[in-house]
RNA sequence: GUGGGUAUAGCUUAGUUGGUUAAAGCGCCAGUUUGUGGCACUGGAGACCGUCGGUUCGAAUCCGACUAUCCACCCCA
């Protein structure tokens, strides 16, 4: 096929007959972030590469290999953003968000890129949620941001979404966590896999993740993270786990995330789900202390997350979950001949003044063909009008599912009479309800 | 970057051991006597059978390469 019919490697058409799905979602997501008192932040597409080699972290396989970067004309090296936080911490250096008062709580629906091999669920262009709070080292932050996420799931009605939780510690306990996983590692070298061996430098701790039967056995008695944090790490790590236990929130302690991005530090947490092959991470975040530092602003406890659309609505999908349908067309007016056919575009000009949703032919039908159409769309009323209809000013409007009739003046104030019996027709559907 | 599977109309698929005009369902468009949809019936449009090359008298069918796509590794949302 041709290029130019092609999509891009790794993307996707939103359809006309999916996207209130999309509408859907974030419509939820907006309402739900403020709820919690997040406030949107809408950052570019693109961003100084130098962002993200210094943001995300230069040793992580998103920097290395995954980055849509290339040079403008003048050029200045950009990247489009593999990820949503490190622009979110531009911003808020940029702009000092910080001087309105802390904590900072910012939230984004965006697309992100990255230059991976595509698979279920995985996508080169994707959609995050993502919510990031600036300024508060309190693990009970770690807990809100946390439930966000979660009660964001139980409003959708996801079931099976299991969180998943761990604290990787600061940088000094990390330090020396690392050492020993390392000198562990270090004496079973020659059974690892390659992957592994080369991890041994970069980061031990992925090894802790490798799905190589051998691997993983030897992970089995590695040294685990826990047990080696600091007494502020572990008292922060107490807390989070007593107030998400407070609000009933069931969590499992994994010590094997790890997390792909440097930047995180203690609370790291996943959601995970079974059920949409290998790529069950729904939303991951946790807290980054020292980024906002690293990116050159004062030292700024922060966390937050991101939450992947496109698998969100995958499991969605897979649980069955339904969104409710867009409405059907109000009314559709078929006519018969020219004048008639002006004067159906003048009466849907009406219709849709009142915020209803109207149709008439712009296609020259027949009249036959026309109520195809109308049926085809799910118009719930229709009326017919021809050369008798527009000399007399009336004309029958008919209910498409009983298919019973009745006369209406289609003058000046046809827009009116149609609303009457538009909300008669709801009420008989949906009964009396107040609004 | 590394494996494995798949490639036929917009979609889902059939195509017999290679044999002439590549088939069906859904969808789309039109019509079924003049001004009323759903059902039914009839007709139509729509496929260089992923691309290039090879074997053969003859390839959608066999072989090779490439490309795309799917799944897994990896990574992550």
């Amino acid at each position: 096929m041709a290029l130019i019919t092609k999509k891009v490697y790794g993307t996707q058409d939103v359809l006309p007959k999916d996207s209130y799905k999309w509408q859907f979602i974030e419509h939820l997501m907006r309402e739900h972030a403020t709820n919690y008192g997040f406030k949107e932040i809408r950052t570019p597409v693109f961003e100084h590469t130098e962002l993200f080699q210094r943001g995300v972290g230069d040793t992580t396989d998103v920097v290395q290999k995954e980055m849509y970067t290339f040079d403008t004309k003048g050029g200045t090296s950009i990247t489009l953003r593999p990820e949503g936080t490190a622009g979110a911490v531009r911003s808020l250096l940029e702009n000092a968000l910080y001087n309105d008062g802390l904590p900072v709580k910012t939230f984004y629906i965006t697309s992100c890129y990255r230059y991976e091999k595509k698979q279920a669920n995985r996508y080169r262009e994707f959609h995050q949620f993502g919510i990031e709070v600036f300024g508060t080292p309190d693990p009970m932050a770690d807990a809100e941001v946390i439930m966000l996420a979660h009660s964001l799931f139980e409003r959708l009605g996801i079931k099976d979404l299991q969180l998943e939780l761990n604290s990787i510690g600061c940088p000094k306990c990390r330090a020396e966590y690392q050492k020993a996983l390392r000198e562990y590692f270090e004496s079973h070298k020659d059974e690892l896999c390659d992957t592994c061996i080369s991890r041994l430098d970069k980061n031990p701790m992925r090894i802790l993740d490798c799905k190589s039967p051998i691997c993983s056995k030897i992970a089995e008695n590695a040294p685990v993270v826990l047990d080696y944090l600091c007494d502020d790490c572990q008292d922060h790590f107490a807390k989070v786990k007593s107030y998400l236990d407070s609000a009933d929130i069931h969590y499992v302690i994994n010590p094997k995330i790890v997390r792909g991005l440097d930047y995180y530090t203690k609370t790291v947490f996943e959601f995970v789900t079974t059920s949409l092959g290998s790529q069950g991470t729904v939303c991951g975040g946790g807290r980054y202390d020292g980024l906002v530092e690293e990116l050159g602003g004062q030292p700024m406890p922060s966390l937050g997350f991101g939450l992947g659309i496109e698998r969100l609505l995958a499991l969605m999908e897979e649980q069955k979950i339904e969104i409710e349908e867009p409405e059907t067309c109000d009314l559709y007016i078929a006519s018969i001949g020219e004048k008639a056919k002006v004067k159906s575009f003048n009466m849907v000009s009406q219709i849709r003044q009142s915020s209803l949703y109207a149709e008439c032919d712009i296609v020259g039908r027949s009249l036959r063909a026309q109520m195809k159409y109308a049926d085809k769309i799910g118009a719930k009323f229709s009326i017919v009008i021809g050369d008798d209809e527009v000399d007399s000013n009336t004309a029958l409007l008919k209910n498409m599912k009983t298919g019973e009739k009745v006369q209406v003046s289609i003058g000046e104030n046809f827009a009116e009479e149609f609303m009457d019996k538009f909300i008669s027709y709801q009420m008989d559907l949906f009964g009396d309800i107040e609004i």
